[in-house]
This record gives structure tokens, sequence and C-alpha cells, in this order.
DNA sequence: GTCCAGGGCCGTT
DNA sequence: AACGGCCATGGA
């Protein structure tokens, strides 16, 4: 078994499936003639460390006061937001942080995200991590699940399963992102990287809940045989 | 009761 | 540049 990331991709895919990411209630939007990008917003802040359990409950509270709109949380007093977000934890600094990036948007954007999304993913990403609050992982979410852009999401479980394999030693964010993107590309079209960015990331995140724990369930990992670790 | 989760900031070295 | 403390809730 060769460890290069094709083999790896195939093997999940085997294992779980095509997956459907990022989670979020597409139906909810129509509905509501809302936009689904701001909902993936909102839940890559929430998430930050936090169990997706957690990010469901205040989503859910946030939905419950139809309060799921950047006009609308940009309004909304900050004690009233940190109530509704609450179950997901951190609550007093991803209410600051969920201000913040509304208001942004809000002002510069005329609360419009497809003028937001709308430019270069470098500059995107840059102005992105000029927010406080907004890291790597967190900017890297939103450009590519609600943006639709292709970039490569590093999270604690990349990190975790890289080091494990393993597939090589770059610890940075970037060096294991350049990493993923640069052999992406050579095994990919240009016009399916975005589908292949989203799809593998959220791969790795059910490998990594499923099997890949901090305490591992090796024995029926799906890519074990490709794996070093603990052998 | 203990451990952990789809990070990021800030102060210290 | 790298590291440690801190932020908080709820499920396993």
């Amino acid at each position: 078994m060769q460890k290069n990331l094709k083999n790896i991709f195939i093997n999940l895919q085997n294992r779980f499936g095509n997956l459907k990411w990022w989670p979020v209630d597409k139906n909810y939007h129509e509905k509501n003639k809302s936009d689904y990008r701001f909902e993936i917003i909102v839940g890559a802040i929430l998430t930050q460390n936090t169990a997706w359990s957690n990010v469901e409950k205040a989503l859910i509270n946030i939905k419950s006061k139809n309060m799921l709109d950047i006009k609308n949380i940009s309004k909304l007093e900050i004690k009233e937001l940190r109530k509704l977000i609450k179950p997901s934890g951190f609550f007093n600094q991803k209410a600051k942080r969920l201000k913040e990036i509304t208001k942004h948007i809000e002002k510069k954007y005329n609360g419009n995200l497809d003028n937001f999304f709308n430019r270069k993913i470098k500059d995107l990403r840059n102005e992105l991590l000029m927010l406080n609050g907004i890291g790597p992982e967190t900017a890297d979410s939103i450009i590519l699940y609600a943006g639709n852009k292709p970039i490569f999401v590093v999270d604690a479980y990349t990190k975790r399963i890289c080091e494990r394999i393993p597939i090589n030693t770059k610890i940075s964010y970037e060096d294991i992102q350049n990493f993923f993107q640069k052999e992406l590309s050579k095994l990919y079209k240009k016009d399916q990287l975005t589908k292949i960015y989203n799809e593998f990331h959220a791969q790795i995140v059910n490998l990594a809940k499923d099997y890949c724990r901090k305490k591992p369930l090796c024995k029926d990992c799906p890519i074990n045989k490709i794996c070093m670790y603990k052998k």
C-alpha cells in the first residue's frame, strides 16, 4: 500500500462514502430566504475548539429568534448574543468575534456576501485574518465552505493524522496546507479542486472523530495498512 | 469526577 | 519563532 494522498482519499471514501459538508440545513435557508453561507461563517467561529454538538445548540437558539442574518447579528445587543450562543462555550469572545465580522461585512460590503467573496483568495484571506478572532483555520473554512473557493483547510485533526501516518514532518499550518494543495493539484483538474478540498477535509474530520482519536482505534481504521502509527 | 472538542489571542521567553 | 495559559459548555 502506498501512502500517497490519492490512495488515502480513496480508502476514506470507500469507508465513509460521499460526505455532505459543511453541515448546514439548506432547506431552512430556502424557506426563510436567508443565506446559507452566513450560517457557515457563524458555525466556523462557534466551532473553534468546540464540539459540533454544542455549536448546533447555539445555532438552534439563533434560528429560534430569527437572528441568523448579517444585519440582525450586527445590530443585536452583545449581551443577547452571548445568551444565544452560550451552549457553544467561550461565549464572551465568540460573541465579540461574531459582532466584528458581521459589522465588517455590513459596513464594507453593505452586508452583501457576493461582494464579500467575489475577489482573489489571497485578498479575501488576508482581510479575514485582519479580524480579531479569525485565524488561519477559521478563515480557510469560510473561504472553502462558504465562499466555494479552492483552499485546503488544516485543523488539529489534519496535523494529528499527518504526524501519525506520517505523511511529512512539517508542522506549521502553511506547510501542511501547501503540501496538500501541491499534491492534490497534480492529481486533479483545477475546476475540481474546490470539491476535492471540501470532501478531503470532511473525510479527515470523520476519520479523526471515529478512529484517529487522541486515543486511536487503529484496529478498524480504514487506512491502518498505510499508517505506521503503533506498529 | 476527568477528559476532550473542527482555535486563536496574548504575554513571556 | 515557539510556547503556555486562558477562554466555557456539554457529552462520553
